[in-house]
DNA sequence: TTGACATAATTAGCCAGCTAACTATAATGT
DNA sequence: ACATTATAGTTAGCTGGCTAATTATGTCAA
């Protein structure tokens, strides 16, 4: 579930594009300069997000859980939940909650009514990391996006949404 | 260079939003709402990505080593620029190159001028490797963007731009 | 010219994701 | 009732990033 990509520093020049795309007549070089800068720009997001994070000693995934935990009115879910939110596996969802529940950010509790499930609830301790860490991340978010308008902000949801749609065409014959 | 982020299926509600911003009075909700949506579709398309590669039993990570050997004139670059370029440490460019090579798709080619460096070439095989994927690429990606116009992407560009130039504010005091 | 430092690449070992296999429990259908 | 199937969670072992240490070579200044 990780944006695991390389940081790709090095965007290519208009001219080495027009070389690729006329080597390759299927290049759409406009396509092709927005999807490496849009994976450019949220690798580093992402990674100065882990920076920001691990001021707190806290790691993406794990914090990304207490976020979920904390959208929760009771404050509470299961793993497969959290797992399914996070498209991660079940399997990492185990060992992020291991690690939380080490430091006590959240606890395991069993369910009566189904013992093949556990709930998982966020405890105080949690929420007072939340506390310390998402001031800091806010900050720094808004400092990041200060440069776009309302405008802006509304026009990037907007095409977003849209390759997010076009994604689906990306599967069309997967099944090979 | 890796995108490794969650794929974070699950967005937040613009109430649960709301919710946030009255509890972190730092929230910024059209930064943080646009914010999340870029992370999410860089993922899902990174994942794409994958999918597309696996099928011609190539990562990511050593596809893009490829992609920048093929940009050079002379088909030739070095692990350290390499790494530099992809955003990665010299250790890990020297595992992706080991399973190029061992795949005859790059060779290593010592220097005689500096008997510290390398050159890495794009072997014959690795170009038509390259020649294989390209076009399935170029194609899926055409397909993804199909939907934005042109003003869109111009627009997506320099949204990303301005981001990328915020972020800079995101580490101002990171060295403490 | 030689000792201190810098640089290129590699190696060894860590870490957090993954898949696949497993245990336990629940639901379903004959 | 009971065998089959499905589901929740975990465990074991793999992978491809990472950091830190290592080897070899080059550079520079006293």
């Amino acid at each position: 579930m990780w944006l695991i990509m390389l940081q790709l520093r090095d965007l290519p020049t208009p001219e080495v594009l027009q070389r690729f795309a006329q080597r390759y007549p299927a290049a759409d070089v406009t396509a092709i300069a927005s999807f490496l800068m849009l994976l450019r720009v949220a690798t580093d997001l992402s990674v100065a997000l882990d920076a920001c994070l691990s001021k707190h000693e806290l790691l993406q995934g794990r914090w990304w859980v207490l976020i979920l935990l904390m959208r929760e009115t009771d404050l509470t879910s299961t793993p497969s939940v959290l797992a399914e939110k996070l498209g991660v596996t079940r399997a990492t969802m185990t060992g992020l909650l291991d690690g939380l529940e080490q430091g006590s950010l959240v606890q395991r509790i069993s369910v009566p009514e189904d013992r093949r499930s556990v709930k998982i609830r966020l405890t105080a301790a949690g929420q007072a990391k939340l506390d310390a860490v998402m001031p800091d991340y806010y900050t720094r978010l808004r400092q990041c996006m200060r440069g776009l308008s309302e405008q802006q902000r509304n026009d990037l949801q907007a095409i977003l949404g849209v390759i997010d749609h076009g994604m689906s065409a990306w599967d069309f014959n997967q099944s090979i």
